[in-house]
Parts: structure tokens; sequence; C-alpha cells
DNA sequence: CGTTGGATTGGCT
DNA sequence: GCCAATCCAACGC
């Protein structure tokens, strides 16, 4: 199935969050294995938002994010866990979608691999279900910080799939959001919602 | 140059 | 429900 194309990437962070619900994110391994799993759920970081990293301006940190749309920006935090965004609006314009949670479809035994604790490995609908832990399921770590996902022989990219309906999308105030009493309430969260692989 | 706390997770009470 | 793990960029002095 055919990739989104740059100008999906290059609209308002809100729309794009949205509308990745039902997409396919996928993650092509150095053999050739494809690890992929449809977007369940999304966050919206915004220019002018106060829970975005780029808030404060350009630092060596949130760069991507102001990079051209359809770029990945993964970031590490708690000095363990990474998590994967994709850039949207024009280059100069620091904004993102966090994609929190997949619906495992390509590639499960790889995924439960990756994500064995002790040779256990988690129940499935856990595989991806949280923005760390899909990061750790398909293998997307600093290597694709700043990673244009639109290269031609691109290992990370997003597929057209089948996009959710309004009647099966909710939304919500965002997660792990502190500080400002408006960014922590504005329901720029979406997932669908009757899906078991939501976080939280 | 020292301090702080984070777009999280997993394990334990 | 609570908290430690474990890095490091950002910010304040």
């Amino acid at each position: 199935m055919g990739r989104l194309p740059r100008s999906f990437f290059a609209r308002d962070t809100r729309l794009v969050a949205r509308e990745l619900l039902g997409r396919v994110l996928v993650r092509v391994l150095d053999d050739g294995t494809r690890l992929s799993g449809r977007i369940v759920e999304t966050e919206a970081y915004c220019p002018g938002d106060t829970a975005a990293h780029a808030y404060r301006g350009q630092t060596a940190r949130n760069a991507p994010m102001f990079m051209q749309p359809g770029v990945a920006y993964v970031y590490f935090t708690y000095g363990m866990h990474y998590c994967f965004n994709v850039v949207t609006e024009q280059a100069g314009t620091p904004a993102a979608v966090l994609v929190r949670a997949l619906e495992p479809l390509e590639g499960i035994d790889i995924m439960r691999q990756h994500r064995s604790r002790n040779g256990v490995a988690p129940a499935d609908r856990d595989l991806c279900r949280g923005p760390a832990r899909l990061c750790r399921a398909l293998c997307i770590d600093r290597a694709f910080n700043g990673y244009d996902m639109l290269h031609v022989d691109s290992r990370l990219f997003i597929e057209r799939g089948h996009p959710v309906p309004d009647s099966r999308t909710a939304a919500s105030p965002r997660i792990g959001v502190s500080g400002d009493p408006i960014a922590r309430t504005v329901e720029w969260r979406w997932f669908v919602a009757d899906s078991p692989f939501v976080s939280r």
C-alpha cells in the first residue's frame, strides 16, 4: 500500500493527528523484515503550545520539530525511553504529532522479542500500547531523530491504511502533560474509541 | 558548572 | 496507587 505524501503532514497539526488514526507505521529492519502497526492513538503538539518541547524556541534537542513535514522527531526521556513523533506544518513552524499506540500488524514475533523482559513477552495488546513501548517494539531510537520518512529508501514511514471515521474516534486531554492549565485540559489526544490497543 | 525534572514504564505495596 | 530507574538538555547562577 502507498505511503502518505509529504503534503499530508504539511497541514494543521490537530488535523494531521486526527487523520493519522488508522494509518500504518512501518519499520523495515536491516534484514528487510517489516514491522508494522495500525495507529490507534495520537497527540498534537502545536506552535505556541506550552506543553511542546519547542515552546521556548529552537534548541539542539527540539531542532527536528522545525524541519520539513514528514521528518521523524525521536526524543529520549526518563533516562531510558524513546518517543516517536512525525513533524507537521511548514518547515520553520515547530509542530509534531506524538504517536502513542499501535495495533500490531506485521512482525509480531519480532516485536515480542524486542519487548521481552527476562525472556517473558507481554500480551500482544501491550506490545505497542504506549509511546515508549512502541518505540522499543519497532526498534525506533535516536538513529531516526531528524530522519526524513519520505526518503525513497526510508526504513521508517507511514502508509495510507484505512482512515477511521469520526463515529469511531474519540478525543481527550493529553496524557502526562503538566503545568499550564490550558495545555493540560485542551483535547488534543485522539484515539480509536473501541480499540483495546489504546494506552492508559 | 550544578541542579532539575521530564510528551514513561514496570515492579512492588 | 506509588515510586525508582537512569540520562541529559535546559536553565539558573
